[in-house]
DNA sequence: GCCAACGTTGGC
DNA sequence: GCCAACGTTGGC
């Protein structure tokens, strides 16, 4: 079992959102990045956890937990052309983005800013702390992971 | 296969 | 809105 850390603007889709759909639970759609799309379908699987992060906003930093409860299947926005996300040069029977589901597990006591992330010397080594790093799902130590947890109050 | 141009991400 | 970083595109 792994760990993970997902990112979403806020604006568009926050970890509260997740909280309020049907179970819990929504799919991870909209990733058009190979790395990330290639992590998904290879080292995700359902019962792994994951950090709920938020970018792109006043206050970047992780919510609370996830669980990935779908493995990666097929995105079905590649093939809606009304979709910001569709991609005319994917076919039907050979999809090229997947997504997997995720379902809200925990919110945090204490809200983990990037501040925090930054300050913690047991983290200096987290992917998302480096320059320039763009992808929107990386992977967490599970070092890493209890100590957020810590920070978090969980 | 190279690489310049362009687009996107994301913190500030 | 700025800008650094990096992925993608497309001409050659």
């Amino acid at each position: 079992m792994r760990y993970w850390l997902l990112k979403s603007e806020p604006d568009v889709f926050s970890f509260a959102d997740l909280k309020k759909r049907p179970h819990k639970t929504e799919p991870w759609n909209g990733v058009r990045n190979y790395q990330v799309r290639n992590m998904m379908r290879d080292h995700m699987a359902p019962g792994d956890l994951g950090f709920f992060y938020h970018s792109s906003c006043p206050q970047p930093g992780i919510a609370g937990i996830v669980r990935i409860v779908k493995e990666a299947y097929p995105d079905p926005t590649q093939f809606d052309p009304a979709s910001e996300y569709f991609d005319s040069g994917s076919r039907t029977e050979n999809p090229r983005w997947l997504m997997v589901d995720v379902k809200w597990e925990a919110g945090f006591k204490t809200f983990v800013s990037l501040d925090m992330l930054r300050s913690d010397p047991a983290l200096a080594g987290m992917l998302i702390l480096r320059r320039g790093n763009r992808l929107s799902i990386t992977e967490v130590t599970e070092k890493e992971w209890k100590r957020i947890c810590e920070l978090g109050g969980l």
